[in-house]
DNA sequence: TCCATTTTTCATCAGGTGATGAAAAATGCG
DNA sequence: CGCATTTTTCATCACCTGATGAAAAATGGA
């Protein structure tokens, strides 16, 4: 027999029930949080269950249901902690930008306050991040209720964006703006998520989280795009 | 009693169950692959169950097994029907570009030629063209499984875009070829999943839908975001 | 120490999951 | 028609799903 077992009922755990100290219960929600999202981020919402999530974080099924509720609290749990530090991150960083070179703004200035603290956060933020970028990537595309998420977290600071750009090239038309946002979006989200298929693409010159290269590269590649759409709207 | 029933069983439907011809049963089988590709594109692999499926195409969920198997091997019947006749525009599309323009090929030409059939196929194709870009978009986001699936199907023609525009600009390093594509793809698969972010985003300024203003825009900021990251490369 | 509080575990529920085998019905060929 | 073949239906299996309530264990303040 075990002697490490504190009950005699079968089957009882050595490491013990009970009431941990606050800071330990906050550890744990944690944990589970951790697992959650590097679980959904591979698999996405319907490709996780609540047993799943719980072993990956060394816990009862129940505990979740304790902390979180139903599953999709769940999810929306891990989807907000981090979106809070992203949304304050981009703003620091555009209101550096205007505070620096608010005399003499750039199309792609702009864009670089604007998609650098996403870069900065992912290689320096910790692990959790990388996973947290696919998940949005993959809320970004789900037709059936990611719009209304990202709009949810993410709308004002695009908008800020948008206007932004508006004050550097007053000659442009919002819906050129928005489309171009449109196509960003889309190259950063991917470039973000690390899916690693450049890599075997490229068959190994190019690697998905060389985010250095990405930083070397896509600045330029959005604001020479947003130049050329708008100054094509002009001649046309 | 109802009387168009065609046995004495009770709970047997007058639908009529039985050996229809050869034609039906091939109707049948794309009837099933609609639906589960509309299902699949909203609300991806794990959130759809075989018992949807045959509720939505009016079907017992014992013949799709019948017809395709186990559930995935239902996905990717789903994914590879579109693939080839995908793959095919694509390539014709690149040939035609080659014969016309092989004289004096431009960045935006070659680009056109490669995203152009896809959006032509999504607004003269047929509805169910919609859902398959938005599967192709969710599969292209899926980390655990979507890059060699991506890369099984599409590998060959983007390799061959890669190739032509080193032809157009010789002095292009491979690898910033390949980061300016991953860009592209992005943005081309964002804009070809129409997920209606766009709509609201913009307070009805722009239409997910509209591919028109997708295809005024979309290859003049390619092209432009290619020579930008060309241009800056060399200059190093 | 003792007890109210909080956390963790256990047992279980009602329903859904993918999948299968056998029976039943429709078909076409001879 | 009669019959082999194919398609469709039905009933069901073994297992998993999210979720809950109650009991057990650990804690900290009185």
């Amino acid at each position: 027999m075990t002697a490490a077992k504190t009950s005699s009922r079968p089957g009882a755990r050595p490491g013990g029930r009970g009431r941990p100290s606050k800071a330990k219960g906050l550890d744990l929600k944690e944990t589970i949080l951790d697992a959650a999202e590097g679980l959904f981020a591979r698999h996405g919402f319907y490709g996780v269950t609540t047993r799943q999530v719980a072993a990956e974080a060394g816990v009862d099924t129940a505990l979740i249901h304790y902390y979180f509720g139903a599953k999709r609290e769940l999810f929306d749990a891990v989807f907000l902690r981090r979106a809070e530090i992203l949304n304050q991150a981009r703003e620091a960083s555009m209101d550096a930008y205007l505070r620096d070179h608010g005399g003499a703004m750039t199309v792609e200035g702009v864009i670089e306050a604007f998609i650098d603290p996403l870069l900065r956060i992912s290689q320096d933020g910790g692990p959790g991040w990388k996973s947290y970028f696919a998940l949005v990537a993959q809320v970004n595309n789900t037709p059936a209720w990611g719009g209304e998420t990202m709009a949810r977290f993410f709308d004002p600071v695009v908008h800020r964006l948008v206007e932004t750009l508006k004050t550097v090239r007053p000659e442009a038309e919002y819906r050129d703006l928005y489309w171009c946002y449109q196509f960003l979006t889309g190259s950063m989200m991917l470039a973000l998520s690390e899916t690693g298929r450049i890599d075997s693409l490229s068959e190994g010159e190019c690697h998905s989280s060389d985010l250095e290269a990405v930083r070397a590269r896509l600045f330029s590649y959005c604001a020479a795009g947003f130049e050329a759409v708008i100054a094509k709207a002009g001649r046309a």
